[in-house]
Formats: structure tokens, C-alpha cells, sequence
DNA sequence: TCTTGACCTTCCCCTGATGGGAAGGTCAAG
DNA sequence: CTTGACCTTCCCATCAGGGGAAGGTCAAGA
């Protein structure tokens, strides 16, 4: 089958399908006579799994050993588990600190009164001073040796 | 001021602000004779506060809205504050789909039992067919016309 | 005065996943 | 043969940065 019904079957579109190839996430498609792609249902089957993967956040060098320990018949479930285990840590931390950047928003939007004054407690926060004066040094002190 | 102090002052890296300068973010820094950006104290500030607003995760096109509110003196607090709501309730939509992402992931971690066995039911999951089997169409349907 | 090295400039490439689009070749139906 | 749906490769853009090269400028010390 032609590469626009792998995309259809696998839910890949047929840029992406090319773009993991050249990314080496699959193997070079075979080619007809006139140099299109040629797909098997096993093809198929590994685009759909890596959709699936790319659901659920990992990124394209954890796809890729996910994948070579899918192909591996022999190949220990911890190590499977170890990936997704230290993904799923890493989902947490953005999740962590996306949460503490919507929290300190809210809390600024709920000392802002929005309506038409112009004191505003979000501005004046984005535009207040949270750097320590940095000691001294007045204008341009050209480092005498700094490392 | 030169362009590394500057840096050091505002907490941006000499780097971002020409990229906030070409960006139009800041408004094209003074030069001296040899070509060099010059710096104020006014310049500092903004770019202090560019930083500031991007650590609570605005954008490039919010942070453009969100100056020009701050040097406009008669500017609504309602405008900011729409604004900020707004950029929350992404920031929430972000949080959440990703949270259900980690839900997913750690409902399967907790089914993997993680030994020398090769089955896996994170593997299992990810190569497992969610996509209904889209009617008929057996190879290469040529369309007679789609759109 | 010359050397040195810290600083400045512009320009280009990389990230990661994805889409848009152009230029040009192929194929099948009418 | 024409048409249009399909295929190919290649380049560009996103977002918020970082890395680094090539080359000009400046100030301090010998």
C-alpha cells in the first residue's frame, strides 16, 4: 500500500510517517518502480504503536528503545517499566511546576480588581524588583580576570 | 551600558535580548560608534519584566500586550486581567491533559510487574489496536472524488 | 606602543513534533 | 490525451532559547 493509506491505517500522518523515517524511528520503506513508498501491515502496526508512545509523552529516543524491546522477544519487562517509570517522573516535575506557575497567576488575579483603574497588582508585579542590587560595580567594571 | 551588563542587571542573556530585539519585543537598543547596543536603566527594567512575565509562562504575543499595557498609564486593570484569566485557563488545560497522561501511564506502570519476564502490559498497551477497523476498502481505492 | 583577552557584532545551526507549501514526477479513470 | 489525485524531495515556520564561528573593538598591563 501507498504511504496516504499507512497514514490512514496507522493514524500517522504521511509527513510524519517520512519524518520518522528520516529520523530512523522506522526502517526505509521499500519503494515501487517509481520510488514510492511501500507499506506492509507490519509497517502499519509499527506506526500505530508509535502514535500510542507519542500519546502518552515519550519522546523519540525513548520510542526508539521501546520499540527495539518490542521487537526483542526475550527482552525483560523492567526495562520497560524503568522507562516509563522514569518518564512518568518527568511528566510529574512539568506537571509540578506548571502547577506552582497557575497558582502564583491565580493568586495575582485574585488581587486584581479588572475594571477600569489603571493600578493593577499583576503589572506591578511583573515590573517589581525581585533581584538582590547585585553588591556594587557602578558602570562598566571590564572584568580584571573573571575565569 | 553595554549589552553583558545589561544581562547581568535584567537576568536576560545577552543572547535572548538581541532575540527580544529582533523579535520587536524591545525596541531596537541605541548603538555607540563602534556599533555597540547601549543600555539604560528604562531598558533594564523591561527587560526585567519580559523576564519576569515569561517565568510565569506568557508568551511572546502576551508579553507584546501585556508592555504595552504597562507603559500606558491610562491602560483598564480589566484588560490585564483578561489577559492573565485567560493564559490560566491554558495553563489549566495543559496541566490537565497532562495529568491524564500521567494517570494512563501510571495505571499501566502499576500492572507491569517489572522482572526478567518479557510480558508487558505497557508494551502490550502500546501495540494493542484502539482504532476501529474503518469499514472496507481492501488496497489502493483510488478515490473517485473526496473534496 | 604592542599584546592580550574580554568583549562586541552578525550569521548560521540545533533542539522536537508537526504542518505548510512549492516544484515536479506517476498513475488511473474518463 | 487530459485531469486530478497521488507521490517525491526540499525548504520554511513554529517556541524559547543555546552553541559556536568569524571578525571587529577596547582597555589594561608590560
Amino acid at each position: 500500500m501507498n504511504i496516504s493509506r499507512a497514514a490512514v491505517l496507522s493514524g500517522v500522518s504521511a509527513k510524519m510517517i517520512r519524518h520518522y523515517e528520516s529520523a530512523g524511528l522506522v526502517p526505509a520503506a521499500a519503494r515501487n518502480g517509481s520510488g514510492y513508498r511501500v507499506y506492509s501491515m507490519d509497517d502499519v502496526h509499527r506506526l500505530a504503536f508509535i502514535r500510542r508512545a507519542r500519546a502518552v509523552g515519550f519522546g523519540t529516543p525513548d520510542i526508539r528503545q521501546l520499540l527495539s524491546l518490542w521487537q526483542n522477544r526475550r527482552r525483560p519487562a523492567r526495562e520497560v517499566k524503568r522507562l516509563a517509570v522514569e518518564h512518568l517522573a518527568q511528566l510529574q516535575t512539568r506537571i509540578a511546576d506548571l502547577e506552582a506557575i497557575a497558582d502564583t497567576l491565580s493568586h495575582l488575579i485574585g488581587h486584581c480588581h479588572g475594571d477600569e483603574r489603571p493600578d493593577c497588582p499583576i503589572l506591578d508585579s511583573l515590573a517589581a524588583d525581585d533581584r538582590q542590587p547585585a553588591a556594587s560595580a557602578s558602570s562598566k567594571p571590564r572584568q580584571a580576570g573573571k575565569k
